[in-house]
DNA sequence: TCTGGGGTCCTAGGACCC
DNA sequence: TCTGGGGTCCTAGGACCC
């Protein structure tokens, strides 16, 4: 049977998201940032076409915003998670084989279709997306993951194809590949680039034919497993059922510069807190912890960035002993006299939660160790039904003058009673 | 004033073991 | 006089992704 998989990719997911909720954006220039309103992390087209570029920041651009009158929306991470898991879910109807690939693309197994015309079954997809979701997406369609991420490229390009590419169907795939740049071959980053093209390979092509040899020397297996993708044996296969995750981090840059002790434990709390909530989500227990702050590099102010491990007797996901543990490397960390411009913790050595080693004493162990999951259980649903830190930890504080700055989010349309949106008859 | 956040995999080299 | 070799585990660093 031959192999046939489709790389579905909502088209600037971020953006569209926005629109579904808020027709007026559509056919106007919008901006979607990151957090703390930093970056510009997602573009319309028409923000595309006045050349603002992917991951600029914000304030550069203040000027062409004004100017050409930019929508701009700060990340609203409830809404975009939830319009994902929707699209995925109504994914899953076209193929019993689909990995969630990222928050805005999935790779669908369509081996068992190819007596069907690919392009048509693309359409239907297409549109039941758009329809159900009012997302719109962009498919390609290949014997291989590398090979479909070149066809959907391709059918983002080429509007004539009305948002679907089966690059089988094209006589030669050869010329197809050659007026791809090998930068745009998923895999090939920067570095790689500078490598390929100090060798004379610029394209798609050039590297399908690259002797194998070299290039695993050069670019691992990694590089091997693009390479034979690119000649249609594939070698990246589908994985359905994501692994758990082997570290949880939570970072970000503080609202405004931290100066004290006491502010930084609080935010360090917040970020333990929620990297705990998402161990949890899968099962898992953390072996060890770190703590990492710095300074503001892009400011002219003394420098300073460190970072602290620090490990677990037994492996835990209970919010309030991460903390402790977290408390005690900002103190070790924190050094007076510095404006902390971001912070972060992350948690490794991760195991499942029920594998953990029992201590010598069982018994108080394992009494204690239950009373701590129904609690840390307790907390997450309060959480989930009505709102993070409903229920909180004290140290995690109650100003939070830390607080991530998002000036221009839009309402949590799915995911807040409160915030659904009101259809008015007049 | 303002410059993102969260992941993965691979390799080389050192420590250690038998 | 002659001083091995193979395996595993861990970590740091480098590449990549969205």
């Amino acid at each position: 049977m031959q192999n046939r998989i489709a790389l579905v990719d909502c088209d600037n997911f971020y953006v569209s998201c926005e629109r579904v909720f808020n027709p007026h954006l559509k056919n106007e220039p919008v901006l979607v940032l990151s957090n703390n309103d930093g970056c510009i992390v997602a573009r319309s087209q028409e923000a595309k076409a006045l050349g603002v570029p992917m991951g600029a920041p914000f304030f550069q651009y203040q000027k062409l915003i004004q100017d050409h009158k930019v929508k701009v929306y700060s990340s609203n991470y409830a809404l975009y998670g939830d319009m994902s898991k929707r699209v995925m879910e109504t994914l899953k109807r076209f193929s019993p084989k689909v990995e969630v690939y990222s928050i805005d693309e999935a790779f669908l197994d369509l081996s068992g279709f190819t007596h069907q015309r690919l392009t048509e079954h693309g359409q239907l997809i297409r549109n039941t997306i758009k329809k159900h979701i009012g997302i719109p997406v962009t498919i390609g369609i290949a014997p291989t993951k590398v090979l479909a991420k070149i066809a959907t490229k391709i059918a983002k390009k080429d509007k004539t194809l009305n948002g679907v590419f089966d690059i089988t169907i094209h006589p030669n795939i050869d010329e197809l590949l050659s007026i791809i740049p090998i930068e745009d071959v998923w895999g090939i980053g920067k570095q790689y680039t500078k490598l390929l093209n100090s060798q004379g390979i610029l394209t798609a092509k050039d590297l399908k034919y690259t002797p194998p040899k070299w290039i695993q020397k050069h670019l691992t297996i990694v590089g091997l497993r693009i390479l034979k993708e690119l000649n249609g044996e594939p070698c990246i296969p589908l994985e359905e059922l994501p692994p758990p995750r082997k570290g949880i981090i939570c970072s970000r840059a503080f609202g405004k510069p931290i100066e004290t002790l006491e502010e930084l434990t609080e935010a360090i709390s917040e970020y333990v807190s929620r990297a705990a909530q998402k161990l949890r989500s899968q099962n898992s227990a953390a072996s060890f912890l770190q703590v990492y702050v710095s300074t503001n590099p892009f400011k002219a102010v003394p420098q300073y960035i460190n970072s602290i491990t620090s490990t677990f007797l037994t492996p835990t996901s209970f919010t309030p002993e991460l903390i402790r543990q977290a408390k005690e490397c900002v103190q070790q960390i924190y050094r007076p006299g510095y404006q902390y411009h971001d912070g972060g913790v992350s948690l490794g050595g991760l195991t499942s939660q029920k594998q953990i080693q029992i201590s010598l004493f069982p018994k108080i162990d394992t009494q204690k160790r239950n009373k701590r999951t129904e609690l840390m259980t307790t907390l997450d649903k309060v959480n989930r039904c009505w709102g993070r830190n409903t229920l909180q930890i004290a140290s995690q504080g109650i100003k939070k003058p830390w607080k991530m700055n998002r000036s221009f989010v839009s309402p949590h349309y799915t995911t807040r009673w409160q915030e659904i949106p009101v259809v008015r008859a007049y």
